[in-house]
DNA sequence: CATGAATGAGAGTTCATTCAT
DNA sequence: GATGAATGAACTCTCATTCAT
């Protein structure tokens, strides 16, 4: 049994309080700025008991993004079974989004992510894995919208919901610069734009 | 030719090679994992001449960053003074942030200015100078739309220019990851909705 | 054995190794030219070795500089109890201090801590206080001589103490340039003749 | 005419300034933390300059000293022309010792010299016939003390000049470290003592 | 005479990784 | 499972020295 395939259970506690540690350094202080020492100290840990549990930096990364990636996507589930209006469900995530995106680490942590993808094939493959989940959920809630009669027949659910990602990923990038740049209302509005809801 | 203006000319041109080289290692590598090493060997120097003219690598990020986005924006200042109809200095508009965004190293270099800037306070400051530099240039071109009868009249100008700021560089960031994510039309058609010229 | 203890043995060992490697290449290259590489090599270490157990070539050159003059003036204490009569305390004092001034790299080593005491205050304060002791411990030693009547009572200890350590330093250094510049006897007889002996 | 041969003359301005510069910067910085770059730019030169006119940096050092140490000498030179009684040459001589050692930068230089003639068999021949310079100049100012009965004719002025010279240097590498740890007053009587004028 | 662009060896320091305990 | 001593490669940065101008 190899160190891998050990977490695949990611069930013991060394395992989640790394993640939750690299989750505060990474963010903090980047990929490469953070040193194994400091991530294992934060978890309450010395350097050993890491490479008891992770091959190497790099591989615990990849894992680690895979892990939080997917947690967030977990957040957005909730609204595929939602009995709300499509307005409040739309309303629903798009506030979802805006709490992630404000918590601690987050936004830098994705930058980190961008940055080690943008340079790496296998990761890159991750992101772009994870990308089409993003739009799948978007397309299944926009198809309530339809069934619902909310939006229009014609609208092609796939572009659109691409769309959507795009805006709320660049209203992201911005808010990380320029203060105040947005609010909620605003991202609201445009989204309802591009589905034709105002 | 007199002694000073050779020597000059010979340190402007190590100068420049270094910026030269910066786009390509620091577009490739990422800043972390660039060497001042690498970086001058890349311009056909060695790492003294580097520090000839930088006091350090952060010092000479910086100066690199700045230098970057002032080109950068150069490209559109030509969009100001043309005569062409607002519709297709708009066109023209996203045609040049496409072409430019395509080009190589630029996307990943664009996210190891967030990367950083999103943890630097001063280099934070000039990220948000740069956006709202882009702003400006934006309104300026809209402007011209209102002149002109094309835009509403009660179009907010400094909102609208952050929209289509946000959906410029969410496009980017989703084409960096999803492959065909989106065709020219699309922005076009996407920022054209966001105006009311549909 | 527990694991504790020969972690700590280890530990104990290499620290003790580089003191001891510090005291042969400090005082024969000096401490600017010596690398942090050579001196962990005499000890039988590496570099990163080196660095678990000092912060910084400053940091270490300080705490290696306390421990050896600490350990220098530890060579005076058996003076204090000895019953011997007064007059062969001061020869075996003299004795003492010229065996040590002549071991190998101590009176190089000394000048490097002369050289940088004098440039930086927070050296020159634990000298100020290791002259402060070593007055202190001949002022114990002379009060010896008063106290059988050896001494006038109206010799101002304080300031013959200085006087002592004046000559003995001085001799040092003289002795350092000048081949055969002085002999035990002479220095016996010029501190006696302070001490009014003669 | 090679390089060296040019400053035998010790006639042109850059010379001199290199020197005074040398005073400065050696005394604040040490050999070795001083570069050349520092070292001209105090002159008013560049480093090409330094070149023009120095081998390399340990052959200017040896100069410098050399320079220095006679410098240093011919000050008490006039004391063996003098007319005034034994004793107030005596105290004269003191005088002049006490205000040169507490020229800014002096005590400094002088551990440097020592710190480096004493790893360097041929720097320290140098500091060996300074002091032998030197002892020979105490001892004519003695030999003048013998002729006029102020000192016994008994004494041994080769080791008296020695003396005198081990307890100068000693109060003032004490006094380097230890604040007021000596006046004028104490040293002369002690050197008085010595001289048995007491 | 004087400059300063360029070099390259070498410095101090960090850190991912290994492994005996 | 956990530790921490040890390594060595790689990094940023400095500086004596050279030489074309």
């Amino acid at each position: 049994m190899d160190k891998v395939s050990k977490h695949t259970l990611k069930s013991n506690e060394s395992y989640q309080r790394l993640m939750d540690a690299a989750f505060k350094v990474f963010g903090q202080y980047g990929y490469d700025k953070t040193s194994i020492d400091l991530l294992a100290k934060e978890a309450g840990y010395t350097k050993g008991t890491f490479y008891l549990h992770f091959k190497s930096k790099e591989d615990f990364f990849l894992e680690f993004m895979d892990h939080k990636l997917s947690v967030y996507k977990q957040h957005f589930l909730p609204l595929l079974n939602s009995n709300a209006t499509f307005e409040s469900i739309i309303s629903q995530g798009i506030k979802i989004f805006y709490k992630l995106s404000n918590e601690d680490n987050w936004i830098p942590l994705f930058f980190e992510f961008c940055s080690i993808a943008v340079r790496n094939e296998s990761v890159k493959e991750r992101m772009s894995i994870y990308y089409q989940e993003w739009f799948k959920i978007i397309c299944m809630v926009l198809e309530k919208g339809k069934q619902t009669n909310r939006l229009s027949a014609n609208l092609d659910l796939e572009i659109t919901s691409r769309k959507i990602v795009a805006v709320l990923d660049g209203y992201n990038l911005q808010n990380s610069f320029v203060s105040n740049s947005y609010s909620l209302d605003q991202i609201e509005q445009l989204i309802k734009q591009i589905l034709g809801l105002d």
